[in-house]
DNA sequence: AGTAAATAGTTTGATATCAAATCAAATGGG
DNA sequence: CCCATTTGATTTGATATCAAACTATTTACT
């Protein structure tokens, strides 16, 4: 009974541990970047951000299933970078509906910022985890991502 | 070089995976709550709720610390339910400051809805996953959550 | 007893977000 | 060629959310 009560609570601890992970990442995070003087921006301008590192230009579209927010969504992140001088804003010549989102200079300048950033919170996130542990959570993660 | 490239990859997917996981989560919930009738609440509204099953009456701050959301935002959420009928809201008699909320009939009937969701969403999430690996998930979780 | 400080909850303002509706452009079929 | 349909992005409307400011009440200190 009592250990059949902490199975039950301890299968829904995950779900709330894996909320209160994600908080905890996004707060450290946008922590970081105001240390480093980057104000006004959430996690998900970052995400934009980020995927333009690894990408030089790419489309709304391309940036809504990039950081799996809506279009609309995107339209509202990506025009508050163009403000804050991070991004442009680029109409295609060949098809005029498609708008190709590009860093600024200013925005490029941000890279070894968000490495760094980056850096730090993996160091944090792994500390005492080992190389096994690593492991075995990305293979039950996966498996647990695949049951929906 | 490629081994380091998959390795940073991987490591930076948990982060990736723990969020996806999460979104699918809140968007089964909420679906499942849709297949009941149950709509107009998202699964902060259901947090609620379900902390409200566990114990008959709480307070604003009781809420607001269970759920992990601002009091404001805890004002408006249960002011919502309050509408929909599932809560009331009643202030203290000795101390005046303080709102108690409490589940309605209505609200009431939410259980049984409530808790055949949560074992469906569980059954999905564990599917295939061994008791070891829970076990060593919960732990690997914990010590990633007492990181920050 | 009086007052400053603390507390519980609400109001207000701003923002991120989703989804439907809309607009403009491109595509495909008759 | 024409028009219905599809597509890419934006606009619009509604909502959840945070945080500062505010209100009313209670507590603590002198």
């Amino acid at each position: 009974m009592t250990s059949n009560y902490n199975s039950i609570m301890e299968t829904r601890d995950i779900i709330s541990l894996i909320s209160k992970i994600r908080e905890k990442v996004n707060r450290f995070i946008v922590a970081e970047m105001g240390k480093h003087g980057i104000d006004g921006i959430g996690t998900s301008h970052g995400d934009i951000i980020y995927a333009l590192f690894k990408k030089p230009r790419l489309t709304m579209a391309d940036i809504s299933k990039s950081i799996r927010k809506d279009k609309s969504t995107v339209t509202a992140l990506v025009d508050k970078l163009v403000r804050l001088g991070y991004v442009t804003k680029e109409r295609d010549r060949e098809d005029t509906r498609i708008v190709y989102v590009a860093l600024t200079d200013k925005g490029s300048e941000l890279k070894p910022i968000f490495e760094s950033i980056s850096k730090e919170m993996l160091d944090l996130f792994y500390l005492n985890i080992s190389e096994k542990e690593k492991e075995e959570l990305l293979h039950v993660l996966k498996k647990i991502y695949s049951n929906f």
